[in-house]
DNA sequence: GACTCGTGGCG
DNA sequence: TCGCCAAGAGT
């Protein structure tokens, strides 16, 4: 690769800017239907259009429609998400996953009451808590009809498309950036920034997704250079990523003569930062053996195996062991940091899926 | 810029 | 089966 002549050098000669027209109209006919969106013409309440982003940072439409909801139903406003309390709201966020979101949150919503409402803008908005450069933009495009464009991994792929942009990421990021910006110079766009803005990440969701992009009925096919050089389904180019490691553990589920199981508390940052967990070993590389596992139970008992665990981390996978006993009663030491739960209470507890596997294992 | 940080679905 | 992927932010 000359480093002199960056590929996309070509690509950014395509200096005319794609008809938003097309894609407006587009948009205006096959427009998903989402729970968080107003309806055509209308505004949407920037405290669903904040929710809604921040649930779908890096998580799918799919997954995240039933924890919106539950989530309106729990907290329907920001002012209500502000005075509850921490453990409702990871209890309410458990499973969704990147739990460092739930704690900005929670923060973020007592800092908009604090201030009595949502910045209008993008600046206001980017200092509040776990919002950043593309959140910030989405918000202040959709709730608040700014003519910016939020720039996601749909934007992002739509772009690298639409100038050729072959540039690995996240080498590319600025280039990419920059051409995404020119995008609403078109009139039509910086008339209607909010559709313009979901407009892309439909067109990025149904039509020019990531593998077998729908090149034949997308609004911008005559315009796309990727899709003239038949490289539509190839951009945009990313690094090679890292190998997981795989790490292992093992996990204690006690219970009581009540059929109360001991749970304790995560530290309040970091992986699971602030989620419950059933007590258990730390995480390393090698596997654990059978005498090293039952020298670090939280109590003697009769120690049963009960299955494994297994599951993915972004940058790890886990392997759990995982062990039950019951006791007659918890030793009294274990409940200066663990606590007792009954299993109906489960479900009202900040457990991550990881702990929910473990928890679900035949006993 | 490089890491950290979850989870479930899909080809 | 397994790697890839999803409306990224914080450090």
């Amino acid at each position: 690769m000359d480093a002199l002549v960056p590929p996309a050098s070509a690509a950014l000669a395509v200096t005319s800017t794609p008809p938003a027209g097309a894609l407006l109209r587009w948009y205006d006919r096959h427009r998903r239907v989402l729970p968080w969106r107003a309806g055509p013409g209308q505004t949407a309440d920037p405290y669903h259009v904040w929710l809604s982003e921040i649930m779908l940072q890096q998580t799918t439409v799919a997954a995240v429609v039933p924890y919106y909801r539950r989530f309106l139903e729990l907290f329907p406003t920001v002012q209500a998400l502000a005075a509850a309390g921490d453990g409702a709201v990871m209890s309410a966020w458990a499973g969704l996953g990147y739990y460092a979101r739930a704690r900005n949150l929670h923060a973020c919503a007592r800092a908009v009451a604090a201030l009595g409402d949502f910045p209008d803008d993008v600046e206001g908005l980017r200092r509040l808590p776990g919002v950043g450069a593309y959140t910030s933009a989405a918000i202040a495009a959709i709730a608040f009809g700014r003519p910016v464009v939020p720039v996601d991994g749909n934007v992002e792929r739509v772009t690298a498309r639409l100038f050729a942009i072959d540039i690995p990421l996240p080498l590319a990021r600025r280039v990419i950036g920059a051409a995404a910006a020119t995008l609403n110079a078109d009139l039509e766009a910086y008339a209607r920034p909010s559709d313009f803005a979901q407009a892309l990440f439909d067109l990025g969701a149904t039509i020019c997704t990531p593998r077998n992009p729908a090149c034949a009925i997308c609004p911008w096919m005559r315009c796309c250079a990727a899709r003239a050089a038949g490289i539509a389904g190839d951009l945009p180019v990313k690094a090679a990523k890292a190998v997981r490691p795989q790490r292992h553990g093992a996990v204690f589920l006690l219970s009581d003569a009540e059929g109360r199981l001991l749970l304790r508390r995560r530290p309040p940052s970091g992986l699971l930062g602030g989620m419950t967990e059933f007590p258990g070993t730390a995480w390393r590389d090698a596997p654990f053996a059978l005498d090293e596992v039952r020298a670090s139970a939280p109590m003697a008992a009769d120690w049963r195996p009960v299955g494994t665990v297994t599951h993915v981390f972004t940058h790890f996978a886990l392997t759990l062991q995982v062990f039950a006993a019951s006791v007659v009663q918890v030793a009294e030491d274990l409940l200066q940091v663990g606590f007792l739960r009954a299993p109906d209470a489960m479900a009202t507890e900040a457990l991550p899926s990881l702990m929910r596997k473990c928890l679900e294992l035949p006993r």
